[in-house]
DNA sequence: ATCTGAATTGCGTAGTGCGCAACGAAAAAT
DNA sequence: ATTTTTCGTTGCGCACTACGCAATTCAGAT
């Protein structure tokens, strides 16, 4: 039997309002009422009731004489003013959960923070040798897999104006020193679809981690496990990254579905 | 006459949903139903039924097992993918005109952009000498008073996350130089509720500038007006800075008034 | 187990929000 | 410049949405 699907009613006209400012968030271009009565399938007088009412509650604006609609201030000041610290940790929790007891190793789940990746949340495994890197913690961009995949999509010249012109601090024989040398490594990294450190940042500690993307294929987080070397050997490599590549893209879908998401958490 | 305002009538159910969201968009803990309910003035079934819309659409969430609701991931996701940039600049521009036509001087929008202050909007005052400092360009945090505005609320340790540990680069002879000094010179802006930068970045450069405050005080950006000092005399510090706080308040209550902002732009 | 407070569902009706059509203004075409 | 077309905006009346009421279920406390 198909599952039964909401049976609460649909609030037809908030329904269409939310609707509305998807589709002027995710455009690029201001959107016309036109537009927006097309993409609903109502009349130009139904879609600019809907509008106007956005507008007034400030969630949406016309450009100075326009008349076309963008994004209005309320939008950015609720989402500024809201604490999204655990947004990422709430979607992500179950399938960090889920990585780190597959690969029974220690997972974790991280987020830029102007130069550093910050540690947001983790999971261990069940070893007598856990790593380091608590919930919390801030940790170089440049030397380590998690800051690297959040680099990922940066270019040269985005990367010198996080790190400014000084050479890189060096924590051991393998960090990154220099920007071109960080530049090759992100187009690897875009590439592959995960970041490895190889003890670049803590002797004898490898991980693995894969950027987390929106669909619009914005960065906004990353997701990797890490291990001593001595337990996470090169042909783990690609079980692993493969693992942390798909957990992260599970992840960016959950955060980009809109609707019907599964509420098993019993 | 009072200015008759909106003959277009509400969406009434899209606009009691935009106030469940900000309801909870600006509240700190979760909320109830009955909360949402006795908010509206309208029955529990009722606010229920529009709670459950905007769940589905993933506007709101309710933390695992509980009731009460949260923002959800669609939020948070729309405004990521937004692009800002110039949302500030819309909202601002017309004050920051006010502001230069006002005092006659160069007056300049900047946002923080890690450790730099970016100039993001400005208006020429009519003078044969015009201060540097183009819409994009970035300037040091610790060097300007917009960047200092824009740091004011921070304290110690959250300085030394963005400076890291290096002495500050020094750029004039009253450039500031240590974190304590920083420190304290956040208090001194906190308290007087502006900024003052006297030739710290560049010589023979005074500039003035206030944070600017959404409702719940969060600073957003930082406004301000550039002038030689041989113009920009000690005496006028008073009257500017006093301009330069209230034009930083307007802005702050444009941005966070949710209704009938006035739209007189022609 | 019982009780209390909440969330959730069903149902009939009041009232909201919808489409239609007309108007006005601005853009496009001639 | 004039006509034509397109798009935004307003008025109106019917239909159906979404509301309140009341009954039901659920969760937690006693």
């Amino acid at each position: 039997m198909p599952k039964k699907v909401a049976q609460v009613p649909f609030i037809q006209s908030l329904d269409r309002g939310l609707t509305i400012l998807q589709a002027v968030a995710t455009s690029t271009q201001p959107v016309t009422l036109g537009e927006l009565a097309e993409l609903l399938r109502v009349d130009r007088s139904s879609a600019f009731r809907l509008a106007q009412t956005l507008r007034r509650r400030g969630f949406l604006s016309t450009p100075a004489g326009r008349k076309d609609y963008i994004l209005g201030s309320a939008m950015w000041t609720l989402s500024r003013q809201y604490d999204w610290s655990n947004m990422l940790v709430r979607v992500a929790h179950q399938e960090l959960k889920a990585l780190a007891n597959s690969l029974n190793e220690t997972a974790h789940l991280a987020i830029r923070e102007g130069r550093n990746a910050l540690f947001i949340d983790s999971v261990h495994a069940r070893h007598v040798l856990v790593v380091a890197g608590q919930t919390g913690e801030l940790v170089p961009l440049y030397a380590t897999a998690h800051g690297k995949a959040l680099l990922a999509d940066l270019d040269e010249k985005e990367l010198r104006t996080i790190f400014g012109s000084e050479p890189l601090q060096k924590f051991t024989k393998t960090t990154i020193r220099t920007i071109p040398a960080l530049v090759r490594e992100c187009v690897g990294i875009q590439e592959r679809g995960y970041a490895l450190d190889e003890a670049e940042f803590m002797e004898g500690m490898r991980c693995a981690a894969a950027p987390i993307r929106l669909n619009s294929g914005m960065i906004v987080g990353s997701i990797g496990i890490s291990a001593p070397a001595s337990r996470f050997l090169k042909e783990h490599y690609p079980a692993h990254s493969k693992a942390v590549i798909q957990c992260a893209k599970r992840i960016g879908q959950l955060l980009s579905a809109s609707e019907e998401i599964a509420e098993q958490s019993a």
